[in-house]
DNA sequence: CGACACATTGAAGAGCCTCAAAAAGGGTGG
DNA sequence: CCACCCTTTTTGAGGCTCTTCAATGTGTCG
């Protein structure tokens, strides 16, 4: 007998907050609308007016803004179990662009069936608004560590921050994790350049602290890595208001 | 005859949806509860759990966060009209702290207050949350340009912004506006020594760009200063489905 | 007048970038 | 199965941006 599958969104929230059978019910309705994106072809442009979220649950996607001059700023990236432009389809067009790393599996999301399952059922609602709020709080330490880290201790938290979230969805764990990013993905994310990254993965490696490489991080001294990035999870394991 | 005072948030949403009588009501409503604070003592402290969110009706207020190390990150500045702990009064604890620059009049929103306008004038929830959306979108580009723009180019975006902000409570123009902040707000705020930020204030000045004196902004050349720092305000202006 | 916060300037050095080139996969077609 | 291309990683050298440290100037307030 097969199981019914979990969404990883599901694994996430129920991380969180206990869903009754109604709510889990309502969550994966929301995934019946399946479909795929080719890894590098754009899902979503800058200043295109979204009509859709969707719900990651496999692959990898970045959202980003594009310069005029060309260089690109990473704001965040995109795992399973995350949304992506939840924002734009409630409120406004998209202020960035969203590119899958490797091929991606996602719900579409219409924003009549998301009004539907947030007046049905209000505690679903408060907890995919707290998922979104969380992610907020990650661009906000997105922006600290750009602002006040020197790029050893911004990589040390970056690959912290996403063992955490991916950890969350049964993607990885304090030894490591399976990581398709490329060093050019790291330096547009971290504001650096490609040179540096590498420069700033070596000097991690040779300190026995972390390696990256083929695809695959390995945390070889995680409690060194959190002192080295002041790496303080809090803004990620908040359960708050979840819990009435 | 004295006309009814606008409230600068009143008069920074009209800019955007043309608000009925009813929804002018509950919005001038939400300002009951008058509040000062004095500068330079915290309103909210990082990890407090916030019980009210607060509307900016004087005054200016920083958001940051302070690191271990000491160094502190502004997130943002909050002028009036400005929401300020909007997010944590609905779904976490605050994670950041907010302190005010100058003196600060403020009305204290209690959490049923605001869901109570919501249900009543969804429209003006609807303006409000696009509101919060505005805001969002400008830690994005915040973001953006500390990750991706030269010091001179993230200072005159900043002041590009902030002006921006200000003419649409009244309070600047393309002239100039204004500006309570020390030149140690503007490092942390941008990720630079208080030392750099002065040495790229003297070069826009010199340039004949801008001036930053005296607690006043003086645009000189606009036009120079959005080639410089290549400002599209698109992110601030959109009115997008507002207009329903 | 002295105390304090803020602004300004100089000098030296660290961190990160750019340019340049080579090595190491990974896939594709012959 | 190999030759080839393209992407990604790696390394070196030199230079520019921004930082740190230190000192002086300026304005305000008690």
């Amino acid at each position: 007998m097969k199981p019914v599958e979990t969404s990883p969104l599901t694994r996430k929230l129920s991380a969180f907050v206990a869903l009754s059978e109604i709510e889990l019910g309502a969550l994966e309705r929301l995934h019946q609308r399946r479909r795929s994106f080719a890894a590098g072809s754009d899902m979503v442009h800058q200043g295109q007016s979204a009509q859709a979220a969707y719900i990651l649950s496999a692959g990898w996607v970045c959202s980003y803004k594009l310069q005029p001059d060309g260089t690109r700023q990473i704001v965040d990236f995109q795992v399973p179990g995350d949304f992506l432009g939840l924002r734009s389809v409630l409120l406004r067009t998209s202020d960035h662009s969203f590119e899958p790393i490797v091929d991606v599996q996602a719900a579409e999301v219409l924003t009549s069936d998301l009004l539907e399952a947030f007046a049905q059922t209000p505690r679903l609602a408060t907890a995919i608004l707290w998922a979104a709020s969380r992610d907020e709080a990650m661009v906000v330490e997105h922006l600290v560590g750009i602002g006040r880290r020197d790029a050893v201790a911004r990589m040390a938290h970056f690959l912290l921050e996403l063992g955490a979230r991916l950890a969350l969805v049964g993607m990885g764990s304090k030894e490591g994790f399976g990581c398709p990013l490329t060093q050019y993905h790291l330096a547009d994310a971290l504001g650096l350049s490609a040179v540096h990254v590498n420069r700033v993965l070596r000097q991690l490696r040779e300190q026995g602290l972390v390696t990256f490489r083929d695809g695959h991080v390995t945390l070889h001294d995680y409690a060194g890595l959190v002192a080295l990035a002041d790496f303080d999870p809090a803004y990620l394991d908040q359960t708050g208001p979840l819990l009435t």
